[in-house]
DNA sequence: TACGAAATTTTGGTATTCCAAATTTTAAAT
DNA sequence: ATTTAAAATTTGGAATACCAAAATTTCGTA
């Protein structure tokens, strides 16, 4: 009998997601390593510890340090040397004007382009933060926070916009982790948060602009000051 | 006799430069062919004869395969197999919201930053565009416009800006430079960089962000127009 | 002739190996 | 004890070999 009807699709829609290779599995665990804090920024990465650590060869090893180069993860010496990046606050704060830019822009056409259910999906995430906050643990309030400026970026239906977005917010991670951590400026948080939802279902370019352009601000001033007593 | 003096600082000096590898060379030379279209967008890439064709093994050729993926010139299918970027109208309408975004930053940043002397260098370009276009050939006040571009973005002061900025230019060139071929709007042109450069000059943020952005929507529709007519 | 299945070829992913550059260690000289 | 040169080690770059998946061709059957 001739394979047909839903086997045949099912099929077809999972060879759709391309196969996940060594080196794609190696840069997810490794970049979740990194943000973690397992690997401390600055330390030198040996391509053949690590390749071994994690039980596969050099080639995608080496394959997924590229990737995570292009994340701002992993930077190469003078010598080809890798090692897990260790940005100064002067190149965060770059990091974060340009991220402020994007989710700017972000705003914008996602006022322009949004379905109703995507905005209502953005507020619903608005509104887990804050229950996260109480029922789950820190870290998974924060998941959740950069969920929500997710939604706002992939609702623009800018894919470029979106990838771009998602290498500055690996890059941001972690300092954006810490920073939450110190727990200063929840309520600043929740009404800044609250800004860009409002403006978003109004849908009011001008306004979403401004408030996520704010809430950068805020969290450029949070994260200096982190690192700032962190020193 | 101990090396001492100048020719350990030169040496040091080289050093300093990262070794190109043949990756980079590669990723490079078949950059070059794709924005000069001498590979037709959409063309499969086969590993093995584009390594041979360099001269070098896979494993170089693959790696520099990844690092065009990266600024969009090479795209996997789903099956991992690698070709010649062949973007949709739509996508080149994303990239180019995201690189007004961007240049517009960047505007703003080269008010605050950039010194007066890389302001006079951006005017500088500008006017030596004009005497490229009469004296070099169209590539050549082609490759001057990109110049002056980039010139603002590096102003800027933000290295991040500039990379990413640069990963955009580089999908962008080849549609840029079919549209700047049919030759339309010359005077447009002309206007809107005279408009950039009082703004800089100026250090007007304001009017430099709005310069810009009106700047990449003239391209925009230039580039539509050229994609219409060549379809 | 048209269709489909099986055999063949092609292709990218990965492991292994070798090499040159860079680093570290060792040892000798002052 | 300090410095410097040479030897040994470590490290990343690149070539090669092999494999499984995918694409293509071949060939038999209706």
């Amino acid at each position: 009998m001739t394979e047909t009807g839903w086997a045949t699709e099912l099929r077809d829609f999972v060879a759709l997601q391309p196969r996940k290779s060594l080196a794609a599995d190696a840069a997810d665990n490794l970049r979740e390593f990194i943000l973690l804090g397992k690997l401390a920024p600055g330390m030198p990465v040996r391509e053949r510890d690590l390749a071994e650590a994690f039980g596969i060869s050099r080639t995608p090893l080496k394959e997924a340090l590229r990737i995570l180069e292009g994340e701002g993860l992993i930077s190469y010496g003078p010598t080809r040397r890798p090692r897990v990046a260790d940005p100064s606050l002067a190149e965060i704060h770059d990091w974060l004007r340009v991220q402020g830019a994007l989710e700017a822009l972000a705003g914008e056409l996602t006022c322009q382009n949004a379905t109703e259910a995507q905005l209502l999906r953005i507020e619903e995430i608005n509104l887990a933060i804050k229950e996260a906050r109480d029922t789950e643990g820190q870290l998974e309030a924060f998941r959740m926070d950069m969920r929500f400026h997710e939604a706002i970026v992939a609702a623009s239906g800018n894919r470029a916009l979106a990838e771009t977005h998602a290498t500055y917010n690996a890059r941001l991670w972690r300092v954006r982790f810490l920073s939450s951590q110190r727990g200063i400026s929840r309520e600043t948080t929740r009404r800044e948060h609250a800004q860009i939802v409002e403006a978003l279902l109004s849908r009011d370019a001008a306004a979403a602009r401004k408030a996520l352009t704010n809430h950068l601000r805020t969290a450029e001033s949070n994260i200096a000051a982190t690192m700032q007593e962190a020193k």
